[in-house]
DNA sequence: CCATTCAGTGAACATGCGTACACCGAAACT
DNA sequence: AGTTTCGGTGTACGCATGTTCACTGAATGG
C-alpha cells in the first residue's frame, strides 16, 4: 500500500488536467481561470498549487499533453499500412486520422484552438509543431514514386495543403455529430483523393490545360 | 459645423472599435476587457457606455464589421475578371484576397481566430457566413464548363476544400512578413492550381489510377 | 508507536472586472 | 440669450482573479 497516497495525488492531477481540457473547450486556454478549475475539480483554489507552479505551468502541461496524442497520430498515419495504391493510403489515413480524433477530442480541438487563439507562445509552439508534420509529410510524399515528378518547392506547397486540408477534416470531424462521422469521412476522403489527383497530374497531363 | 458634435462621437466610436480590434488580436474577444478598451482610447471606462450597450454588443459590432469585409472580398472575387483559362482565375483569386487580407488584416485575423475561439454564438454566426461563402463558390463552379463532370456532392467537397485553403492561405499571409508575402501567394497559387486540376481530372483519366 | 511528510484547507491580499449613478461643461437648438 | 442635449468624468459597488501563508490531519516511514 506504498502507493496510494503517490496516486491520490495523480488522480487529483488528472482531474485538473482534465477539467482544464474541458472548460478550456468553451473560452480558450486564455480565460481558463485556476478557481473554476479547482471547483470542477472540488478541491480548494489553493490545492492547486500542489500539482502547478501557476496557472500558465497548467497551460504549458495541456500543450505537452497535446502535442503527445497529435505526434501519435502522425506516426500512426506514416506507418505504411496499403502503400500499393494512393487510394489505399488515402483510406487508411482518413481512418486512422478519425479514430484518433475521436479518441482525444479534447487535445485536437484544444490544438486546433489554440494555433490561431493562443497567447504568442503557445501559437508558436502549436505551429512550430504542425511545421514539422508538414515537413515530415514532403519527406514522405518524396519517396513515393509519383512524388518523383515535382520540385522541391511544389512538394512543399503540396505538403502543406494536405496538412491544412486535415487540419480542417479534424474541424470538421470535431463539429459534426456523432452520427454524421461517416459522411464527414467521405467528403475528407474525397478532398485528400482530389488533391492527389492534382499533385499527379502536376506538370503533365493536367498543368498546361487547367 | 452642425455636425462637429456627431462627427467627434464617430470618431470615438470608431477609435473604440480600432482599440478593441488591436487588443483582440492579442487575446480573442473573450478576454477582451472594456477598461482596457478604454485606457487604449484614452477614455474613462464608464465612457464607452455612452457608444456599446454593453462589452457584448462591441463584440457583436465588431462580428458584423469583419463580415463586412469578408463580404466585400468574396464579391471582390466572384466578379469574372479572367475567365477564359482556370489558371486566369486562379491568379486573379489570389491576388484579390491578397489584397483584401493586406487592407483589412485585423479584420481577417478576427475572423480567422473567432470562428474556432469564439463563444458558441459567436462561432457559430462566423461558420455561417463561410458557408455562405462555401455555398455561393459551389454554384460558381458548377457554372464553369470544367464543373458539368463533377456531381453534386463532389462539388461541395470541391468548393468546402477550396474555401479551407483560402481560409489557411489568409492565415499563412496574415503570419508571414510583409516581405516573405510574393513567395506566399505563390506558395497560394500553387495549391490553388492543384486543386483545380484535381478537379478536372476527377472521375476521367486521374480518378481511377490514383 | 512516534515523528515526519504532504495533499488539501481557509483566510487574506491586491488587482481587475462590468456596470450604475450623479455630475460637468461645452456644443446645439430655440 | 437661455435652455436643452449629451459625450465624457469620477466615485462607488460587488464580484472574480492569481497568489501567499499558516494550518490540519491522515497516510507514510523509521
Amino acid at each position: 500500500m506504498t502507493e496510494t497516497r503517490a496516486e491520490q495525488k495523480e488522480r487529483t492531477r488528472r482531474a485538473i488536467l482534465d477539467a482544464a481540457l474541458d472548460l478550456t473547450a468553451e473560452s480558450g486556454l486564455a480565460s481558463l481561470s485556476l478557481r473554476s478549475v479547482a471547483k470542477e475539480v472540488g478541491v480548494v483554489p489553493t490545492a492547486f498549487y500542489r500539482h502547478f507552479d501557476s496557472i500558465d505551468a497548467l497551460g504549458l502541461a495541456l500543450v505537452e499533453e497535446a502535442f503527445v496524442s497529435l505526434r501519435a497520430m502522425l506516426s500512426a498515419v506514416r506507418q505504411p499500412e496499403a502503400i500499393e495504391s494512393l487510394v489505399g493510403i488515402v483510406d487508411s489515413s482518413v481512418r486512422i486520422v478519425t479514430e484518433h480524433v475521436r479518441a482525444q477530442p479534447a487535445h485536437f480541438a484544444f490544438l486546433i484552438r489554440e494555433r490561431v487563439a493562443g497567447t504568442p507562445d503557445v501559437r508558436a509552439a502549436i505551429r512550430h509543431e504542425i511545421d514539422l508534420c508538414e515537413h515530415e509529410l514532403a519527406t514522405d510524399l518524396a519517396r513515393l514514386p509519383q512524388g518523383q515528378a515535382l520540385s522541391t518547392p511544389d512538394l512543399r506547397a503540396l505538403s502543406g495543403l494536405i496538412v491544412t486540408l486535415m487540419v480542417g477534416a479534424a474541424e470538421d470531424l470535431l463539429a459534426a455529430a456523432p452520427s454524421r462521422e461517416a459522411a464527414v469521412a467521405e467528403v475528407i476522403r474525397t478532398r485528400l483523393r482530389m488533391v492527389l489527383i492534382g499533385a499527379v497530374n502536376w506538370r503533365s497531363a493536367g498543368a498546361p490545360t487547367a
